[in-house]
DNA sequence: GTAATACCTGTAGCGACTAGAGGTTCAAGC
DNA sequence: GCTTGAACCTCTAGTCGCTACAGGTATTAC
């Protein structure tokens, strides 16, 4: 079957949804999750019902993978694009958006790094000897011997 | 219905779920799943069916719950479980296990610092204006204004 | 013409829980 | 003894962000 697709600028060259994955560093399953959550608008197709694409598909989806890559959850993704939809509006929701997000990143940060060090402690501290006087089993044990007051921020410190 | 549990030393102590969860911090529907998939051997019931537990089963229970704050996987709690279950035997395993983890966590406290680091660069050089100029939607748009190169670490950045 | 590849839809699975429906049992007060 | 309300039971489905598969169709290269 021909390219012949739904009429847009008829110059505009059309791709297929592999090589729009290859383009914007993902997978075709990825795409089509997209597609389907609203991400991404539903693609024309050709004769054959196969989506093609135009480079503001591109565009759109390597914004996509960048904000992804940054941490930021589906929902803000979905925010921020429609932010970048009107280019014309003030900035202050985005910058909002960006530094909330910051703040969470830092609040698992200082987690992590507390979990990090409290690691390395009761590893340092293993004197190498049989389980029942193994200092790290102690240390899960009982957590009165951790430097850290508190629990570790819970079972989801590394999200 | 009386207390009359199943036959272990009588003078123990029998608590119920709700009171067990409480003790070592989290919820009921966690212990019964906990135990659903093993983490947790099956509690003697009741003649009324409820499940009925001592405090080995509080200390099991907490064991377990701390290794989770520490982020280590189910799998490797039960790898972990098994190994406290056995004072005897060396603890390199156990050596082994905490250092495979402490490693995961400083690869993605790595990954997390870079985003961090450059989620505030983008936000600090936002000049606030309107969308069309938005340094954050520019950065989001193209990966060529980040400082780091390469992607940032997927889209699971932040497990 | 044929074979390999790319694409389609729909469904199920991952990890580690969490929430809800709809029912039973327990503990306490009267 | 009766009633009330909390706690408990099982089973199922939902969360998030994909990923993988099954079973079929379309396209492309030779």
């Amino acid at each position: 079957m021909k390219e012949n697709p739904p009429q847009p600028t008829s110059t505009e060259r059309y791709i297929g949804i592999g090589e729009l994955a290859r383009e914007s560093g993902c997978k075709p399953e990825t795409v089509r999750y997209y597609e389907r959550i609203g991400l991404l608008p539903a693609a024309p197709r050709n004769e054959g019902n196969q989506r093609r694409y135009t480079a503001s598909a591109i565009r759109r989806l390597t914004f996509i993978r960048h904000a992804r890559d940054f941490g930021f959850s589906v929902e803000a993704v979905r925010e921020l694009l429609q932010m970048a939809d009107h280019p014309a509006m003030p900035c202050g929701e985005v910058d909002a958006l960006a530094k909330h997000h910051l703040a969470e990143v830092e609040a698992r940060l200082a987690r992590l790094t507390a979990v990090r060090d409290e690691l390395q402690r009761m590893i340092n501290q293993c004197a190498g000897g049989n389980i029942g006087h193994c200092h790290i089993i102690d240390v899960l044990s009982d957590h009165r011997l951790c430097h850290q007051a508190g629990p570790h921020g819970g079972a989801d410190v590394l999200r």
